[in-house]
DNA sequence: CCTACCGATCGGTAGG
DNA sequence: CCTACCGATCGGTAGG
């Protein structure tokens, strides 16, 4: 049996993702995090350069967990021209990386807005990368005649909040587990996408 | 041809919104909302008791269009027993009270998580009973056949996540109007709660 | 609506 | 990781 031991590092972050979830960035100072791992404001100085520097490993470790995981789903063969596949595929990855650490992915979702310069840029880009999978993928199934006739922007936007909305209530002891989460996510997801009613 | 002269209590308000919207009611300074209307950060409480005051005032005032808005839907006889026909109206209504003010919306959505206290225990109250609405609507739509069979908490979460989305990415000299992006998103609404895939 | 000011708190550093 | 400390900024008040 292998006992995890977290760095003191990432047991900043982590005591940090939680905190800019709960209260923002800007609400949450220096202090209160030393406070939750019972060492003083300017001990944190050890670990880190500066506040923004948590903010940023922060977002950028979760950016690449969502970038990895659309970019492992979109390499497979399987899926490159079944936009049903990708989508219901895209969906369910979105869902796991936002609950597998809901105080990481609330901060990518909203906090980075409290980045400045470069990082704030670089994130803003690598957002629009990631999401044009989406609006790629809805608008693979409006040509193929999967996905009924729709605006790719307004549909993925619409898809896009959706998702990212799980970060705003979901709790790891809630009522539903992440899998069944995901489950009626890809279900209420390709229903959007397809039509129906009238 | 009557100018309307607005308030200084209420450019404050206006000013503050747009600041909070941006940059959050943490990250924005009584001074910042100052410099914007060209007055001096103590002269801002000759109309305002507290900068928390500020924030309720948005918060209350937003809450009151979109419970408004909801009311006045749901009295309506014909919408009573068309589960369809309720949901259509109370995505549109909550498309256009967002609409109407970017700013307000995106406070009431987001920063109400900075008020404290009975304001704070009050709103969250108040988002319940008129997200309970949209929760209702789904469920007897369910139990009328209209809908598709669905966890209703589940949908109304995923389905108020995708209009609040809007506040986030709205802009009103944008591609689309107000009326337009009410189209497509009870469009998708009604998509997502009905069946077609598979 | 202004100037002048208050105590509290902030992010961060020096030196151990 | 600590104590001691820094300049800057915060929400807010007094008195005009």
């Amino acid at each position: 049996m292998t006992l995890i031991v977290p760095s003191r590092r990432r047991e900043i972050e982590d005591v940090a993702s939680a905190l800019f979830r709960e209260r923002g960035y800007a609400a949450t100072s220096i202090r209160d995090i030393a406070r939750e791992l019972d060492i003083r404001g300017a001990s944190v100085y050890a670990h880190v350069a500066s506040k923004e520097d948590v903010l940023w490993a922060i977002v950028d470790r979760t950016a690449t967990r969502f970038e990895r995981t659309a970019e492992a789903i979109v390499a497979l063969p399987a899926v490159a021209t079944d936009p049903v596949a990708r989508m219901s595929a895209l969906v369910r990855g979105h869902v796991r990386v936002i609950a597998e650490d809901v105080g990481a992915a609330s901060v990518f979702i909203s906090e980075w807005r409290a980045l400045t310069g470069e990082r704030r840029a670089a994130i803003l880009a690598r957002r629009d990368v990631y999401e044009a999978r989406f609006r790629e993928a809805i608008a693979d199934g409006v040509a193929t005649g999967d996905f009924a006739m729709t605006d790719p922007a307004v549909a993925a936007a619409y898809l896009l909040t959706a998702l990212n909305g799980i970060a705003t209530w979901y709790r790891p002891d809630g009522r539903l587990g992440a899998d069944r989460i995901a489950d009626h996510y890809v279900d209420l997801a390709l229903r959007t996408l397809t039509e129906d009613h009238r």
